[in-house]
DNA sequence: TTCCTTGCAAACGATTTGCATTGGA
DNA sequence: TCCAATGCAAATCGTTTGCAAGGAA
């Protein structure tokens, strides 16, 4: 088995936590690098091969969200899609199609970055909340449903 | 029953969809123009009171998103809020607690939201994706949980 | 009368949990 | 050895649906 830089990073993540990065883990971690967009469970187990159960995979979602390794989304009902944290990924936005549900990553150039970097700070400088993150999607079709 | 011009327009484009708009339908409708910001059906149940079944709640939420009047939001695992629809309630966006899961709806000043608009248009042209809508959701810590 | 709507109860699908077993440091 | 991780089955929870009764045009 393979140990990426992206592995060594997840390994000492999770030792902070008093997890361990199984096989299991792997898996669900592996999949998701190779992945273009956030995955379901049922996708990954679909992905992964029926080798692990729904119910340890449901688990090594858990810990991993836990850990900070992965971030779930939430753009369709019922469903929650993993996906690598920032910090292992990069920043990244969504595109997400009103047709088919898929979801893509998006990542922007530099200049347009910035521009909703300012937005959100100005923006969180005149509500009464504290802006954490910003989530942008922008949906719409898919090239495959046009 | 008062009835309102939001009513009117309701009442109106229900009939287009061979649906009619009655009592049930009219306290969510009312219920989520008071709100402020998008409501689930158990919330929706609680503030209703329980004069609705909750099966009869999730009916009438099917038709009138079918119908164009609601919109359904996904923030949280497992659970659908809806919220009146743009051409009802105007556009806007959302600040999404991330301690309480709250959702408060945002509206931003003209100029912001040009230049949200730009920002999708550019960054539109730039994949080969049609954009429909931009939802531009600001995750953070609200007033309360501060 | 004709269909849409509603209530109630049963069914569903994604996710979670209890418990006994396995496995790694 | 010790505690985390796993498998399986059963339980939850939000949501959906079948069917018979109610209601508006």
């Amino acid at each position: 088995m393979t140990t990426t830089s992206l592995d060594r990073k997840i390994d000492t993540r999770l030792k902070e936590h008093d997890a361990r990065y199984t096989r299991g883990r792997r898996l669900v971690v592996t999949t998701l690098a190779g992945s273009d967009g956030p995955k379901s469970a049922g996708e990954l187990h679909a992905d992964i091969g029926s080798t692990i159960p729904l119910s340890s995979l449901y688990r090594s979602l858990a810990v991993l969200e836990e850990s900070g390794v992965l971030v779930p989304h939430f753009t369709k009902l019922g469903v929650a899609r993993y996906e690598l944290a920032e910090w292992l990924q990069g920043h990244h936005h969504h595109l997400v199609c009103l047709h088919c549900g898929a979801v893509e990553d998006l990542a922007l150039p530099q200049s347009y970055e910035e521009r909703v970097r300012e937005l959100v700070e100005e923006i969180g400088s005149t509500v009464s909340f504290t802006p954490v993150n910003h989530a942008f999607e922008i949906e719409g079709i898919c090239s495959r449903c046009a």
